[in-house]
DNA sequence: TAAGCTACCTTGTTATACCAGTTTCTTGGT
DNA sequence: ACCAAGAAACTGGTATAACAAGGTAGCTTA
């Protein structure tokens, strides 16, 4: 039972979350995403991410097109779907919930 | 892919976070716990709970006492232990430093 | 003494993240 | 033309935690 194992459980679940709500803000591709979360000090893993978004696409949440680069290899851009938007509210009222609930329980004393 | 799961997702070890702090505030045992996670809304069933506390047991977070009931079998009693005081120190930083990377990505648009 | 409640515990399943790779495609150097 | 390097997407195995659905044992009461 350490720091960095608890980070990471704390952290299940909302990866998706956020995966979602920077994917609802317009067309991005994977590393798009792994930067912003980095920079957020969210850190992630392709092995991670790739899997997520194969569930959010399966779960018709996001949609992508491919898309030639410039420079190496083509990339999947993906987007949002009308379905991600609504399941998006959802989870905006999940993870405000969690948050009220998680703050009553920690300020006590 | 729907709301309830997601629930449980997002909530993996902060339950572990809310029930060492519970602990903190003194003496309880496993109802009293339950008790005051359902009235923040944080739902909790018992096949959750016993092996969780064990766990801490184990990492030497918590230690128990045996206390006969006035009415019905023993109890559990709970406190927390030096170690268990210096790690809920960690939980909180790392509770609120998600808490942050979350707003960020969340709140952009 | 049997029923019912309370408290604690266990087993099997599911879901997600991580680690450590692999594959495919493109570009650049020789 | 060839090979190295890099970027992008993906995969298989492992660990962990929560849940569902049970089980066991002690105490109380009718």
């Amino acid at each position: 039972m350490n720091a960095s194992n608890t980070q990471i459980q704390m952290r299940k679940g909302l990866l998706e979350f956020c995966i979602l709500h920077i994917i609802s803000r317009g067309e991005v591709y994977a590393s798009d995403m792994i930067d912003e979360l980095t920079e957020a000090k969210m850190i992630v893993v392709e092995g991670t991410l790739y899997p997520l978004l194969n569930r959010l696409k399966t779960a018709s949440l996001v949609s992508y097109k491919w898309v030639e680069s410039e420079s190496g290899p083509p990339r999947k851009y993906y987007s949002i779907t009308n379905e991600g938007k609504e399941f998006l509210l959802t989870l905006d009222q999940t993870w405000e919930s969690l948050v009220k609930s998680t703050q009553l329980i920690t300020s006590k004393r």
